[in-house]
DNA sequence: CTGCATCCTGGGCGATACTG
DNA sequence: CAGTATCGCCCAGGATGCAG
């Protein structure tokens, strides 16, 4: 699968290679879908965090989504749910090994936001004021 | 901003390192938003490509959500766009250079869908999955 | 060929109230 | 505190048709 260069143009019917890139990236978007899973790994990539802890740092995420996502990343394996009190009932949410893997792309994903930002409003503050659509 | 490490639990008021790290990852998915994005710049990182090829080699997607997505990257600066030839209309698209940062990301992005896939299959034969956290 | 307008549906997501 | 149930909005995105 390598023997393919990063940049190489892929033309014709050395279509497979593509797709297949394609195809993986999808996979994973697929397991990260929706607005909160990457806030959420994003988070307890600093640690151990409680439902509710979860549910204030995370800005504007609701209960009914905050406990969905988290099944749902627990059944793909990426969170790891511990109860750690029943009275009254405490929930301890946790990164899999497997998910810490993640960490360092999320990362890369935060740098590159930042300097986004700082590109875009270069953008606007140089650009003769253009309207946009 | 980086003097925190990075899997250093962020407790009490250690709070606005979490916060802005999460913050920039939310600019990032809100540039990358939507199902197509992605998969796009995956694809242009193998090569220019006109959008008649885009529309073929990115599977599933709409004439009208490709014509979407290319605009709104193009004025994210992610894309260029360019004119080929007029009579009959051929465009070309291509990453920006600051584009192609997010290259090794998606890259990553791809190997850890891979290895996903092939986690998940393991589960659901019930084979022994192996131990998290 | 490239790309826009229109219509329409599913489901993502928010708000609120409720249970154990 | 953790999580579910119900209701409903709204918009991403599919299908189709038209225009330059």
């Amino acid at each position: 699968m390598e023997n393919q260069q990063d940049n190489a143009p892929c033309v014709g019917h050395d279509f497979s290679a593509c797709s297949k890139r394609i195809a993986a990236v999808h996979d994973t978007m697929d397991v990260l879908n929706g607005k909160w899973k990457i806030a959420i790994i994003s988070l307890l990539g600093f640690g151990t965090r409680r439902y509710s802890e979860i549910l204030k740092e995370v800005e504007g995420i609701s209960g009914k989504m905050l406990s969905r996502e988290l099944k749902d990343m627990e059944l793909n394996l990426l969170v790891k749910r511990t109860v750690v009190s029943e009275q009254p009932i405490a929930v301890a949410y946790s990164l899999t090994d497997y998910c810490v893997d993640l960490l360092p792309i999320i990362h890369s994903l935060a740098e590159w936001g930042t300097k986004h930002r700082q590109v875009i409003v270069q953008q606007i503050k140089g650009e003769p004021v253009l309207e946009m659509g």
